[in-house]
DNA sequence: TCCTCTCCCACTTTTGAATAGG
DNA sequence: ACCTATTCAAAAGTGGGAGAGG
């Protein structure tokens, strides 16, 4: 299990972590976690301001199912990539602590370069192989459940295993694509709402990469390792265990060549004796060599300021080296990689200020009421993922999204050893995120940074809004939901003026929640949401003058 | 020729509708 | 009429392999 902690924190602030994580195979790359602060002024700082709630608190980001990542990192996990989307294997899980139970919470995430090279299959190993191929524009995977309380995310750990990865960068599924022959590391945002009592508290943003979960996107594996491992781990592979003699081919193959040994063993009058390598082969165990796998002193950390996060909060800046130069743990290959190409700063950024404002209480609520007394029971990290329970349905309780402001603490419930509640709890009905509430400044970052397929950010919002169309109010999939892409799409819009429905139905239902927000930022986000006009679009009147 | 990618196949798991029984 | 459990078919997810294309 990897914890990641504030880089800011300092080292004597960590003996409980410390303690407990003694007990539970971590370290501390500290500067894994980036976070991002907002200002009233809509610039960023990165300092320990009062205002910045999310990052004053003690936030720590688990990666599960450790056991798996290091073997498939061991060896150099790969990632299927397809035209239509493929599921990762095995998937992002991770526990959040430290949140603050009552705030809403978005949980994001998206795939960044792990360097700026390009890889090739050479025998047995991977080599670098040019230079990568530009950085295309980050699809974010936002978490069916967001947002979300606090305690809602700490409840269970969270998994990403809906997240698929393609190739095909003219989708609008909400997959995220890459290059093949790339490397890519997952990385993990969690935003804040802002306060809508405390216009101080601007909230903020963390995010939190994970290089152990590094991977090399490809359109057919090319490690037989790597095969073998997600064979013997996936349960959707399970018919290819055995070397596969349970499928119909490979018995029609293997009796063919059966035949055809038999007819060649008589004509050569000899029994051939098996070699080392092919015995591997047909024996090959899923357990991996894992003298490879680099223990905690093998994580390089740096004193120096990460560049990247300067960049990340000053876009003058972007560009320079990887967030992960300074905390490279994987294989030896790949320590002089470096410098993710991330020309832009990461829109990620703009959404943090483009939150719905969902808090359960105008209390300030203590920043140390963090739960962390379930962390013990979370620490156990099966092998196989697919005997956990997936984070699903916090927001599934949440009694109605228009009174999310209203809504009261609730008790934890039991551990989810004990309660799946992917089982027996409705699928959740998140609520509709309007870019009512976004900063056209960030919007318009957002929209921009999708530069080469671009995507308006109210896809993105809608698309939260449609998952919960489709579900319908009873949390059923409706036969014909409208596709998410119907919504908002400026070039369209005036072309199919009906497609807003969810749009409209959305402004009444946020009302109360634009009550709340300043008269400028109710007016402008009302105005903009009936028009669903672009926000760049509307950011070019507000400067004409219009 | 080699490398990468796409498509289809057979297989397993998951999901949800239909049905039966209390 | 309602709820629960069971059954079953469709959908989704998996890697392999053949073949296309650069």
């Amino acid at each position: 299990m990897v914890m990641y902690l504030p880089e800011e924190r300092p080292v004597l602030d960590l003996p409980y972590q410390m303690n407990y994580l003694a007990n539970n195979y971590g370290y501390y790359p500290q500067d894994c976690k980036e976070p991002i602060f907002r200002t009233q002024h809509g610039l960023n700082s990165r300092m320990n301001s009062p205002e910045a709630e999310l990052t004053s608190l003690p936030v720590h980001v688990s990666l599960q199912d450790r056991e798996l990542w290091d073997k498939f990192s061991s060896i150099g996990t790969e990632m299927l990539i397809t035209k239509s989307g493929r599921r990762m294997f095995p998937s992002c899980k991770v526990t959040v602590t430290g949140l603050n139970p009552k705030v809403k919470y978005m949980v994001i995430m998206d795939m960044v370069p792990f360097d700026n090279h390009k890889y090739k299959w050479n025998k047995d190993r991977w080599e670098v192989n040019g230079s990568a191929d530009p950085h295309l524009p980050n699809r974010f995977f936002i978490h069916p459940d967001s947002p979300a309380p606090g305690e809602k995310w700490m409840q269970y750990p969270i998994s990403f295993h809906k997240l698929k990865l393609t190739n095909n960068t003219l989708n609008s599924n909400g997959l995220v694509v890459l290059h093949s022959m790339h490397k890519y590391q997952p990385r993990l945002h969690i935003v804040q709402s802002p306060d809508p009592c405390n216009p101080h508290n601007a909230g903020g943003y963390l995010r939190f990469t994970f290089p152990e979960a590094a991977f090399i996107a490809v359109t057919a594996y090319q490690n037989q390792e790597i095969t073998k491992l997600k064979i013997d781990n996936n349960p959707f592979a399970k018919g290819f265990r055995d070397n596969g003699l349970n499928r119909k081919r490979f018995r029609e193959k293997e009796s063919q060549e059966t035949q055809d040994s038999i007819g060649q063993a008589k004509n050569e009058h000899a029994v051939r004796q098996p070699q080392k390598g092919e015995e591997v082969d047909v024996t090959v165990s899923s357990s991996v060599d894992c003298s490879r796998t680099l223990n905690s002193s093998e994580v390089v950390s740096s004193v120096t300021p990460n560049p990247f996060i300067s960049a990340f909060i000053n876009p003058s800046t972007a560009g320079g080296p990887s967030p992960h130069q300074t905390h490279t743990i994987l294989s030896l290959n790949n320590r002089h990689l470096n410098s993710p190409r991330e020309t832009r700063p990461s829109s990620l950024h703009s959404l943090c200020a483009a939150l719905p404002v969902a808090q359960s209480s105008c209390i300030q609520s203590s920043t140390g009421n963090t739960n962390l007394s379930r962390l013990p029971s979370q620490i156990s990290s099966p092998l196989n993922p697919q005997q956990h329970h997936h984070h699903s349905s916090p927001a599934s309780q949440t009694p109605d999204r228009s009174i999310i402001q209203l809504q009261p603490y609730f008790q934890t419930p039991p551990h989810p050893s004990r309660q799946c509640p992917e089982m027996e709890l409705p699928l959740p009905l998140p609520p509709k995120v309007s870019r009512m509430q976004l900063p056209e400044s960030a919007l318009r970052n957002l929209e921009m940074t999708d530069y080469v397929n671009l995507r308006p950010l109210t896809d993105i919002l809608n698309r939260i809004h449609f998952r919960a169309l489709a579900s319908g109010p009873s949390g059923k999939v409706l036969q014909n939901p409208p596709q998410p892409e119907q919504y908002l799409r400026g070039s369209d819009r005036e072309l199919h003026p009906q497609i807003y429905p969810a749009v409209q139905e959305y402004i009444d239902q946020q009302f109360t929640l634009n009550s709340m927000l300043s008269s400028q930022t109710e007016h402008r986000s009302q105005m903009d949401y009936v028009s669903a006009r672009p926000l760049t679009e509307y950011c070019c009147e507000q400067q004409t003058g219009k």
